[in-house]
DNA sequence: GGAAGAATTGTTAACGCTAACAGTTCTCGC
DNA sequence: GCGAGAACTGTTAGCGTTAACAATTCTTCC
């Protein structure tokens, strides 16, 4: 329980005794000084400005039963892709007058209760997930709580409630193919933990159906066993790959993170990209088009998944919409094609 | 004005009403469970349970006169380091139920203030800088906000009042002499603009001071017109750097991705590095080391930075200590030699 | 058995603000 | 100059919780 910072700090009531009028006035003067005489608003902002008040959020949400606070629940700050939706969010909402609430580091599950629990006992007026709650108690904590929830960057098969993202296993199907289309039928998949990433798993799967579909082994695939999905797990993975599949000729590789690692190990051991091995990475992040060669890649409008999710929110949370059009939206992708796989190659 | 979310939400006193006690004991059961009678708490926790009770936080701090809320202040979530630090505030805030607020997008000055006055309304226990604020206004806002505030990842000359950082003037200083050191002469500063960015123009002194002292030619600046010191601007920095400074042997890149550019740049020029061209960033991003050459740079414990932030900030929440010892850390750096510019040149 | 004190639970009054309604003052047309 | 309505300002009663103290119940020991 920390110790009150005795900031003396000014309350209403003092800036009403000085300005000489009532609580209310001074609530107005700050909240809709149009509906204030000229003069009084002028005496309560002098006021307010010489006491350096300002109106505690705490009690103002309190006494109005209303909240400007948006929760965002992020695994974690390192993915480039999120940093981005966050700036969508937060720029959008700002416009609105609802901030920002972030809570990070949620990739720890056993804590997974009391982090919602802190979230909710705040009264956001909504919730952005940026990945998906793990526990069934997690899950029902959040429908329970009645306010707007959006999941973004996936499009689960059960959503809670709105949904801004786009398929992941379209994405490995897509990779898969541009792949197949360049003449490569040795493919690897090189993932990380599979248990602990559903959305990786999604793009497995993905590629797996497309190998399946082209008569080509699915089985090819290699993992890491690294949670963050780091540049050096994927020069770990690209070892394994070339260890375990030597035939290997092209490597879908699970983040730009990832391909980066496998690119910079191939050319270590001296094996061209994409002549002796093709690699395709996802995320579009921003180092992958300066690669040398530059890598391909999906790219998601990161940013725009942030800015429609706001809207989302805003429509739910100011009009009350209930009807269930647009509750779900495909932002889709675009797979880059760069140098790293550009190449056609002859069986 | 958000519309209520009528999540018809239990309170304390419907608790206390199916718990048959009254609402101090639903309080205790919550925040001191161990003066309660086994008995009586158990009760209360079943209808605790049953309802769903999620205190509502604003009416505790309100009551109570105590946040449990860290504000962060922060330009922008796209700088690795700046996350990291995150991670170490939040892990180690955590441990004393402290929870972060973010307040992000702090490049724009003009509502500087208006952000402001919206942490300060949420009565945070503390606020955390990572860059500092812009303008005089807001300094005097937060001086006068009569709570912790701790300045981060610079050694401000006028602290506001706490410090965990390092000088960005010594950086300067110590990647210049590394070149030095290797023989380099013509060696030139590669920044971003100089009115927008206070740390990158003490790396650029400390570059200048350091030349000046060893009778080298300290005028060799180029500056690039990008504020978020992207790959790119380093990709067209070193463009101008050859055009403007064609001797050039080395080259201090304000940051690692501003050197990542460069050294794209030059190997697609056939310039050869560290050879031709001798590189260094700073902050050593987690693609730096894997680059090909590896790329020297100046490494910052930037999870540290926020660990100690965090002791820091306990220490004067929940300690109320005033002695002025230990008020500014200086957590140092490191400068990390690699291939970019390991090897020794002849004059 | 009963007093003293410990252990447990309850009561009251805020915390700082705003919704809702109740006054009050002003403006205007006749 | 006066009534009606508009424009402005004030009063009251909470919002959901906790601090501080008061009351009650339980132990313990002589």
């Amino acid at each position: 329980m920390p110790k009150q910072s005795n900031a003396n700090r000014a309350t209403i009531k003092e800036v009403a005794a000085l300005a000489g009028v009532s609580l209310m006035t001074v609530s107005r003067a700050i909240r809709r000084p149009e509906v204030l005489a000229e003069n009084t608003r002028r005496k309560v902002l002098a006021a307010i400005d010489e006491l350096n008040y300002i109106p505690d959020a705490a009690a103002g949400a309190l006494s109005s039963q209303t909240s400007t606070t948006v929760a965002v629940i992020i695994p974690s700050l390192h993915f480039e892709g999120h940093a981005r939706t966050l700036d969508g969010l937060s720029s959008e909402l700002r416009k609105q007058g609802l901030y920002l609430l972030i809570a990070d580091n949620f990739y720890s599950k056993n804590d997974e209760m009391e982090l919602l629990r802190r979230i909710l006992g705040r009264r956001p007026a909504g919730i952005v997930l940026i990945n998906s709650a793990h526990s069934v108690q997690g899950i029902k904590l959040l429908q329970n709580a009645g306010l707007p929830v959006i999941e973004t960057w996936d499009i689960p098969k059960t959503p809670l409630d709105s949904v801004v993202g786009f398929s992941h296993a379209r994405v490995g199907e897509a990779l898969t193919e541009h792949l197949i289309n360049k003449g490569h039928t040795c493919i690897t998949f090189l993932g990380g933990p599979l248990d602990s990433d559903p959305r990786g798993n999604e793009r497995l799967a993905g590629f797996k159906r497309t190998m399946v579909q082209h008569g080509l082994d699915e089985r090819r695939i290699v993992t890491v066993n690294d949670d963050h999905l780091t540049i050096n797990a994927g020069k770990i993975g690209i070892t394994q790959v070339l260890e375990q599949f030597p035939d290997t000729t092209a490597a879908i590789c699970l983040t730009d993170r990832v391909a980066m690692g496998a690119m910079m190990e191939c050319r270590r051991r001296g094996l061209r990209v994409p002549e002796d091995l093709a690699l395709t990475g996802h995320g579009d992040f921003e180092f992958s088009e300066h690669l040398v060669p530059s890598l391909t890649t999906t790219r998601i409008d990161a940013f725009g998944i942030g800015v429609r999710a706001a809207h989302m929110l805003c429509r739910r949370i100011f009009e009350h919409e209930d009807d269930d059009a647009e509750r779900h939206v495909d932002v889709g992708f675009e797979v880059v094609e760069r140098d790293s796989s550009r190449i056609k190659i002859s069986p």
